[in-house]
DNA sequence: TTAATCGTCGATATAATTTGACTATAATAT
DNA sequence: ATATTATAGTCAAATTATATCGACGATTAA
């Protein structure tokens, strides 16, 4: 049990719009950090469709926030990549038990009443999604400037700066 | 992403574990709940290498509590069945990346500062363990009895009681 | 001994994930 | 206008994970 590699992928890609000042395209995004474009591609239509970033078609075109950095949280990024099914789905396996599998049990009290087991496993993984909505883009970035070489972090800056970004065609 | 059935297999069987009378076999339980007996079987194996459950080999035999009920928590059950592998897993991205993939960066200070990202979602993940660490079987057997009717218990509790328990023959 | 039961190991079937190839559409530079 | 370069979407191959079945050996109660 696992989440996929698409949400690491737009964690890590996010952190390189958070500057914001131009677009950037999936190719520059793709080639910078060596993974593929196809699959990256589908990743940021759902970030799209979630409102988290915006595309611009074209010439010159790419992606950028749509919102503050303050306002993107890890959950909102989690959640816009893998759904909102929950992580344990109950299948109500009571229903095809022997107490009530031959019965018509349509109205009767059991049927209604939601498992316990399952109320638990949502309340543990809301837990885990209240701590990802309160880490945000904005406290992301301030973390990787206190932690990364500078070096490190204005080399990736000048590369996605437009103006140089022929480098994307190796 | 989700969560194997297994899991919720293994949560419901653990409650008719509970009263720890005598033990109970794979078959009743498996017919008890319309579950296939083979796959059920493979998730007991875990519960036993994981000593929460200990099993009775031979005719007559079946499985039982290793444990007290105030000693096994719903992340017990959930890390025997899942394993311990984190849900998410950073595959180090940055190291195929633009700014590294050429250099030799074995010893150098990036690649041993563990990621950023990574360390959140790790948190994120440990606030749903410990929520599910508080939750102990002994816990559940309460609120069955407090949720379910007094009936269902009853016919429940019969169906696994030895004496009367070749009624796993359909 | 015999039948019932767990333990282990593979085989298989189904489903999900990840990736690639290709087409459509939209915006821009010239 | 047209060529160019981008995203959007479709289809499907390749890979991996999940769920199920079956067979065989070991153990034990009757």
């Amino acid at each position: 049990m696992q989440y996929s590699v698409g949400v690491e992928y737009a964690l890590h890609c996010l952190v390189y719009l958070i500057p914001n000042e131009s677009t950037i395209g999936i190719k520059e995004l793709a080639f910078f950090q060596g993974i593929p474009e196809t699959y990256l591609s589908k990743i940021f239509t759902k970030l799209t469709k979630a409102g988290i970033i915006s595309s611009v078609p074209g010439v010159k075109g790419g992606f950028k926030l749509a919102r503050d950095p303050d306002d993107i949280s890890f959950w909102d990024i989690v959640e816009a990549v893998e759904g909102k099914k929950p992580i344990f789905q109950c299948q109500n396996i009571k229903d095809k038990g022997y107490l009530y599998r031959d019965r018509d049990c349509s109205g009767c009290e059991v049927s209604t009443s939601s498992c316990s087991i399952n109320l638990v496993m949502l309340e543990a993984e809301e837990t885990m999604q209240n701590y990802l909505r309160s880490k945000k883009l904005s406290w992301l970035e301030e973390e990787l400037d206190r932690v990364l070489p500078a070096q490190t972090r204005k080399e990736t800056r000048a590369f996605f700066a437009k103006g140089n970004s022929i480098n994307a065609s190796e």
